[in-house]
DNA sequence: CGCAATATTGAAATAAGTCAAACCGTGTGG
DNA sequence: CCACACGGTTTGACTTATTTCAATATTGCG
């Protein structure tokens, strides 16, 4: 059994036992999750949402018949599959060697290009309904310091966010400064057609 | 083709494009990497050995036999790859949250338990061919920290490591003062038969 | 209106980083 | 067999990014 989600936010997140908590992932439209696990293993990782959500069950029965059938399918998961491990990976170096600023506006470019490739990024910007503290569970920094970064990042003019609404002002720009190169993402695979 | 690590220790690691470097795991004998990659896909990440290491290289047809002939196997392999993306998650979680005694305790209890489930600990510990630099590349700190960091761990009886060897003097106290619960790495199906 | 959750601010504390030197073990070559 | 070169470790003094604590706005919402 998997979960394909259709509409809204979610995350994955990690805890420990004296309450601190890592946001380990955001789980946006197309992506899936909650794959059922061989015999007694046990999730490592729990999800929320952030927003309301629409949600596909996919039965464990069901997704075999697609897999099996289809070697398009089989080959969508199995991309789908390494692109969410390399995410997981770009992370971790995000929480091991980027700055703040640096770590802010890393995960500011991989949303913007996840979302693009879903068609939910216009000329605006996109929803971002992410509070600064869950960013500093994401980011692994303070919910103070998350604001002063992004007062910071704000007077640079990388960025406006405001009303739960995200707004990248010089992609390239930004991606430059923070060291974002999209290639992990594999966009092209991912349902975007290139530009930019 | 994937590459069964049969003996020796390797990590993988990715780098930014100013030299920074993290270290995103351990590949211990046992362990499987380089998975093929469907299609156009890109590996993220780059492998690098610590020892001399003893490789089986098996083709893609030979794996695919093997998975689709025996449900165990297959089983098997999606064990490993769910517990291989629960490590990364912990040390994701590491790296976000936990302070550098934590997140350098954490990584021994960790290789502890992985290498015990094959054999490699006995009464006097492991062999530990890390160096502080690497530790540091691991853990997301400076190799100064790192070895502050040791000595007082050393201070405080927690391990004793020297001449590439790591001894964790107890391991319920260590596991304990750094939040270590080995559950996510099932060591029970993952070759160890228990003993605490 | 008025709560409850967020966001913002300021001042003070601290974990971890930086820089730079010294030290150590070990293998190599003269 | 000694010297010295090399990678790794250790040390000290100092800097800094980030955290902590605590108060004050601000916002969304029933």
């Amino acid at each position: 059994m998997a979960s394909l989600i259709l509409k809204g936010w979610a995350y994955r997140y990690l805890m420990l036992p004296d309450g601190r908590r890592q946001i380990a992932g955001f789980l946006l439209p197309g992506d899936l999750c909650n794959f059922d696990l061989p015999g007694l293993l046990r999730l490592d990782y729990s999800v929320a949402t952030l927003t309301e959500c629409e949600v596909l069950q996919l039965a464990a029965p069901a997704i075999k018949r697609l897999a099996g059938g289809s070697a398009r399918v089989e080959e969508a998961m199995a991309i789908h599959a390494h692109v969410s491990g390399a995410i997981t990976r770009s992370w971790l170096l995000s929480l091991g060697q980027r700055s703040a600023l640096e770590r802010i506006g890393h995960l500011f470019c991989e949303l913007h290009v996840r979302l693009r490739c879903v068609g939910l990024v216009d000329g605006e910007g996109f929803e971002f309904p992410v509070t600064q503290i869950e960013l500093a569970e994401a980011t692994g920094l303070t919910a103070v310091h998350v604001n002063r970064t992004l007062q910071d990042m704000r007077a640079r003019k990388l960025v406006i966010l405001q009303n739960r609404h995200l707004r990248i002002l010089d992609f390239e720009r930004l991606a430059n400064l923070v060291m974002f190169d999209g290639a992990y993402l594999h966009p092209t695979l991912t349902g975007c057609k290139g530009h930019g």
